[in-house]
DNA sequence: ACGTGTGAATAGGTTCACAGCT
DNA sequence: AGCTGTGAACCTATTCACACGT
């Protein structure tokens, strides 16, 4: 069977969340249609990125809720906790430190790091203190960390991020507004909150009409 | 002329980015090639998007900083400061209160709402103070605010937001991992950072090589 | 020569239409 | 009857190839 596409794994993510709901509620069926409505997508684009996970759970009154989670919670990698490094502990980090996200992911970060002699030995989670930026490299390779946050000024993103590919980081997620450049085996997920509040700003002006420069399209932002 | 798609408008913000740093330097004149290389995108893939800006700024070694750096400033609305909302003194709201990057994008945070009583009445900024969420529509009303960002758990998420629409908002920037159902023409942007964490870890267990259930196409991330 | 502008080709993703299972 | 699975059509986006201006 072919990989399954980029596109597609984006949006499992949020299947997989609306599965989980349902499967604390206790339901035991679903269709694409519903969860489709949860996503914002079609029922057929339902259908077709989970055809992926056809195994089991097929049924023709919809999914079963418990085997699609699972398949989905395996596939993501949500079963067992993965340790995570993050480099930065101003804004960006604190936040992440205290966002519930990171342990609904399966994830829990145990190393933090800054270059801020100040912030340096801090305890931001229990038994988790601030170490120097120095030491990435060689932490992430004694405790076997192998995914990696880089949440730096733009200017730092670069040289924190070689230090994690390094020590052996497999999988980077970068809130540096900067475009990483590392071996091809490294896996980075931009995700560049300028861009964000950009494009919001910018619709905020533009709204949906034209302007003498533009007429943007605005058809279907997740429908 | 066709109205600007919707994947040249994410690369905007990157190709703005560039340009005024490069502006910053000094420098007159940049490639096409260069300001791909920098948002990980080819030339052609450049040259297309800004096909649209082309009224001016055109050259035969390449774009003039200064005029195509003015152009996307004014297109992306960069210009005059917009003043927004901010719902949700939380760790994503109060690291967003910190986020350079928001006045890099021309944006300033003037309103501030929150459920939790404790939180009511802090000074959270120079002359912003916490006010009650009960508030939220009356007082966009009142400020003429226009853009909102959501930065509350996922249950309080769409009510929320159909306070900020009722307020007049015209652009949301949604951290909740929830669909928002707004009318069509509130502007929403999903900022999700639970899809972030969880395509992070998925590629770290993977990898680039195959699984029982899976084999991942992993070819070009951003390239 | 060098670098942009753009039609044509290709690839990727979504939607449609309908066959097939229960 | 209801809902999934999937080929085919459609639409969007990227890449190629090359003409054109300086």
């Amino acid at each position: 069977m072919a990989a399954i596409s980029r596109a597609t794994l984006e949006r499992l993510p949020t299947y997989y969340r609306m599965l989980d709901k349902l499967y604390q509620r206790g339901e035991t069926l679903v269709s694409s249609e519903r969860l489709g409505q949860y996503c914002g997508v079609l029922a057929t684009q339902v259908r077709k990125d989970l055809i992926y996970f056809k195994d089991k759970g097929i049924r023709s009154q919809g999914y079963s809720v418990a085997t699609l989670r699972s398949l989905l919670a395996a596939f993501l990698g949500l079963e067992q906790i993965q340790e995570v490094a993050l480099v930065g502990y101003g804004n960006i980090g604190s936040a992440l430190l205290g966002f519930s996200g990171m342990e609904a992911a399966g994830t829990k970060i145990v190393l933090v790091f800054d270059s801020n002699p100040e912030k340096i030995g801090q305890e931001v989670l229990p038994g988790v203190f601030v170490e120097h930026t120095d030491h990435i490299a060689s932490r992430m390779q004694e405790t076997g960390v192998s995914i990696g946050i880089v949440a730096v000024p733009a200017n730092a993103a670069q040289g924190v991020a070689e230090k994690l590919a390094e020590g052996g980081a497999s999988a980077i997620w970068n809130f540096a507004p900067v475009l990483l450049k590392l071996p091809d085996d490294v896996f980075v997920r931009q995700e560049d909150l300028t861009v964000g509040i950009i494009l919001v700003a910018h619709h905020s002006t533009m709204g949906t009409n034209s302007t003498p420069l533009c007429d943007i399209n605005e058809q279907n932002e997740l429908k």
